[in-house]
DNA sequence: TGGGTCATGTAATAGGTTACATGATTGC
DNA sequence: GCAATCATGTAACCTATTACATGACCCA
């Protein structure tokens, strides 16, 4: 029993939703469904469809959306509880690695006005990530039939919301602080800076 | 010019704010101060260190604190400008991969009270974290030298904070969820499971 | 004298992105 | 006929962690 990465799981855990995905499909379905949290790349989806084949937790499966040639997978019933062994396992805090925190930090070695302009630059990242958010949580139908996933999904997109009001919250009172702290800056150390780029 | 990372970013901004630093106290020194948001392991640190050495960018410098056998470097003028420029550029939003929020994704497929389970364990996550941040802002002395990087210092700390508050908010919230869908789901399909580990 | 921590480094390995190559099919 | 998108894959490269090797110095 070899390892499997992040890459595998998700594999895995979407065929265990859904079967008769293609590649092409992952990497779709990611980007729409836990996109906004987790990334992969078809160099890394092809070859590990490859190696969870080789492990059997996942069969090529036939076509059901003929047409075009493509190959789609099912997951088996090892897959199936490899997932679920998985999912039961204390989940790793990874490697966390903000770059804006990071020139948030090191903003006094920065020219005036790059720390407010990130700032800036941040809350309209967050505020159209809470626009994707809310759209959607407005798509999904009330009166759909249930899915058993559907609260757990929720709960993310809800996540998701809380950090980035969380973050637009911090910014404005941040933003204040920065406006301040630079105006005092050029009264104290160089005449009234001319807007910087 | 090549290019330089974002671990060689970090050596940078550590020596513009103090010099006469050695490889291992740049270690040190980001797990205390830019810990909580970027790591960096000797196996990046050192190579790095050759690198920068090899373009100018820093300078061994002799040593300050004597005693051990070690090299300490100062950072140059090309570096400072170096790292100036990259300041002012427009910070990346790595590629997110948020093992928690995968798992709860897929919680459906899990054992009941595994999702549960996550959450409680992120909660007291991000209650230990609370405390951490906290006890660092506590920790600096209101009297002391004015330090132009301290304003930005406490930027990143209330970040820090205000995401752990969130995220603790909406624990609380999923948690009633958790507790309310897997007492429904064990009425409708299963019997009361007994606790799960 | 021995454990802890200071200190530097490398090799193996894992993990991942980007760019490229290739071609079919659909719909206009 | 042509553009967009469906679809699969690989090679080059970068980034990073882990584990290991090595040794000095401090202090009890």
């Amino acid at each position: 029993m070899s390892k499997i990465n992040g890459t595998g799981y998700v594999i895995l855990g979407l065929l265990s939703v859904q079967s008769n995905l293609s590649g092409y499909d992952m990497r779709k379905g990611i980007e729409q469904s836990v996109g906004y949290f987790w990334g992969e790349s078809y160099g890394q989806i092809y070859p590990t469809l490859k190696a969870l084949t080789a492990q059997k937790l996942i069969k090529p499966a036939e076509a059901k959306r003929a047409g075009r040639k493509r190959q789609e997978y099912a997951i088996t019933e090892a897959g199936r509880e490899r997932l679920h062994a998985w999912l039961a396992l204390p989940f790793h805090n990874d490697p966390p690695r903000n770059e804006f925190l990071l020139k948030l930090f090191f903003g006094a070695q920065a020219a005036p006005g790059v720390a407010l302009e990130h700032v800036r630059d941040l809350q309209e990242r967050n505020r159209r990530a809470l626009e994707t958010l809310d759209a959607i949580e407005a798509s999904v139908p009330k009166d759909a039939p249930p899915n058993p996933n559907l609260p757990y999904w929720m709960l993310t997109l809800s996540l998701g919301r809380a950090f980035a009001v969380a973050a637009l919250e911090w910014g404005e009172s941040a933003m204040k602080m920065l406006a301040e702290l630079e105006a005092s800056g050029a009264r104290t150390k160089r005449r009234p800076a001319t807007k910087a780029k």
